[in-house]
DNA sequence: AATTAGCACTCGGGGATTGAGAGTGCTAAC
DNA sequence: GTTAGCACTCTCAATCCCCGAGTGCTAATT
């Protein structure tokens, strides 16, 4: 879906059409009614009659860009009437300065956990756009890995902790059945981490194990039974973390009148793997818009879906979710704003340095 | 809310009005509709003809048990007659072979994190009760603390872990704005375990870190920028877990025909503190039923809660929340399995020790 | 005294009817 | 190209009406 297949551009439309198109979306996202010629002329073209814009009127339908829930209805936007508006009418809208301090702090946490800045800034997302807010985890398999430990708690508890480009660290607990000794642990977390430092989790092997193994000779059983469990930590913990806020906001959904679409809606908003295999075919470089059935998936009717990349290479997805009629422009800004100061956040600079810049203080890791 | 204040008790009932109460109760669960006199003869007291059973009707709307949503219209229990059914007529209920091994797998996990198991078994009952679950994870800073590490990640980045009673692992990431090296980072670890192993989390003090201090003479003001990092990053984790599952069944309920109870509730279901201040007071021992209005709260009519204790002195509470108009037999069911089960998971024998047995295998830790 | 048959009565829900209001499209004039 | 005027269409809400379910009461029966 790229720019090729667009179906309409300005140039089709004379300026006074545009007026109307923009005064119908603008009407009709403010007031939740169709828009009447009436209402038009009152609050946008009061130089001209009535009658002259339902002329306009009649063409921007036969275009395909506006339509009547009804006959002697008003107009509402169409998604077409919508894509129109969003690629060449919207006006770029700045935030409130107290909203643009809600999304920076939402970013400015004491204690660097990259899933934790994802949460509040996806809250806060939510919030402002009183909508849903799905953030999807990068992959983080395919992170490098900076360190990995192994820790030992007791003689039966150990921890495996592996920290990843992008700030992550994870843990898992391992439960053994018997016993280990320090020094053993010690060995195996140096060994696990001279194989592994600075491969990406997906590249873990059973080759690495292997040798690990063959250079624990002297006690091959307990050691292999560590391994295969440390493998199992590690695939568990690849899986692809998805973050939803502001769920409540769908209960204000005008499409979720009928509970059993609100159901079906809620239940993909909790799958992952669906979310970012509809919306990931559409990104494009900012922020993208994903109108009603654009996506191909009958669950999105009505709605529409704003989404962006962060952290490039590694597919992490932010995106707000909204009804088809909603403020664009607002949600627009407000996504802008905040894809612009994650990018700042967390910029990739080359193959191996991550920047972070942090309230003024700026560090430079690994 | 005692034993003492219980209104009926099945003495007052002939044995006729009692089987009545208890055809309306579980023909009402089934049908979703009004029982009549009709039904009742047909399907529980044929022997009798309707005028019979119109008039016991009758008498039990004059003690309060059933009502009628409207004039000539069937009977419905109120929650009074709920709540007489529930104590004294309700049959215990075997669970299918199916559900009891559900649950049991929920509770059989290869990694041991208590929250995963906890996040599990919320989800089955949800499953299972066609209902939402809530698991309100314990105080974890009522548990003792029985290992605590800092470790390395590399000059910037450490890892404070710690490992307490019901196998609870906790990570907290700390970066720092100045390198510390290996040795330095041993010896805090060191420290902090030899003052803060055996001790509640709750009882950590300032003068525990004063101490620590002290030791640290030559590098102090590293140490206690740390020190006040890692008592940031214990406070944090400090706080309330819940865990709500299957939400997507309130979508079901039809006390949420009407869109703004659904929303007003679904914020309730986040809210930990809110839940846990409404549902403790309620708990006695094993499974606990709170009807409609018997909480209090508002947010709660119309609805049941059924919740147990696991870990029986750290206030862990786990909770059904049905409408009212359910299986009581078989939530119950559901319910005791599962409490039955936890308890025997994770048993508490002295202070100090903790039995975990898991899969035939038993296993004694620290 | 408890039970039962019979019956009039009540009420909610669903479907049809109606009137008001909003907004249109068309035509003819400017 | 624009506008006034007007007939037309369609929704929404209110109203009415009828049907059926289920009751409560009364009088007869056991």
């Amino acid at each position: 879906m790229d720019s090729t297949d667009i179906k309409f551009n300005p140039a089709m439309l004379s300026d006074r059409k545009k007026l109307i198109l923009k005064a119908v979306v603008r009407e009709y996202t403010a007031t939740a009614l169709p828009v009447g010629s009436a209402a038009i002329v009152k609050n946008y073209l009061p130089d001209v009659s009535s009658a002259t814009v339902r002329n306009e009127l009649a063409s921007l339908e036969g275009l395909g860009l506006i339509c009547q829930p009804h006959t002697s209805a008003g107009r509402i936007p169409t998604a077409d009437g919508y894509r129109l508006f969003i690629d060449f009418l919207a006006e770029k809208r700045r935030l409130e300065a107290a909203e643009m301090i809600e999304i920076q702090n939402a970013m400015q946490q004491p204690i660097t956990r990259f899933d934790s800045i994802l949460r509040d800034v996806s809250a806060v997302l939510s919030e402002l756009a009183g909508s849903a807010s799905v953030a999807l985890s990068p992959r983080i398999s395919r992170f490098r890995i900076k360190s990995i430990r192994l820790v030992r708690l007791d003689s039966f508890n150990l921890v495996l902790i592996v920290f990843s480009e992008g700030d992550n660290v994870k843990h898992s607990h391992i439960k053994l059945e018997f016993p280990a000794d320090e020094a053993l642990v010690g060995a195996i977390s140096t060994a696990l981490s001279r194989e592994f430092t600075n491969i990406r989790m997906e590249e873990i092997s059973e080759e690495g194990f292997i040798r690990i193994m063959s250079a624990f000779r002297d006690s091959p059983e307990l050691v292999g039974k560590i391994l295969k469990l440390i493998i199992r930590a590690a695939r568990d913990s690849a899986d692809i973390g998805v973050t939803v806020s502001g769920t409540e906001h769908i209960f204000d959904f005008p499409n979720f009148l009928n509970i059993a679409g609100a159901k079906e809606f809620y239940r993909l908003l909790s799958d992952g793997a669906a979310l970012r295999s509809i919306i990931a075919p559409h990104l494009k470089s900012g922020v993208s818009v994903i109108l009603d059935s654009e996506s191909g998936d009958g669950r999105l009717s009505g709605l529409s879906v704003f989404a962006c990349r962060y952290l490039a290479d590694n597919s992490g997805i932010l995106a707000i979710i909204s009804p088809m009629r909603c403020d664009y422009e607002k949600i627009l800004a407000v996504m802008d704003y905040a894809a612009r100061h994650l990018s700042r956040l967390v910029g990739r600079d080359s193959g191996k340095q991550m920047i972070i810049r942090r309230g003024g203080v700026m560090t430079t890791i690994l």
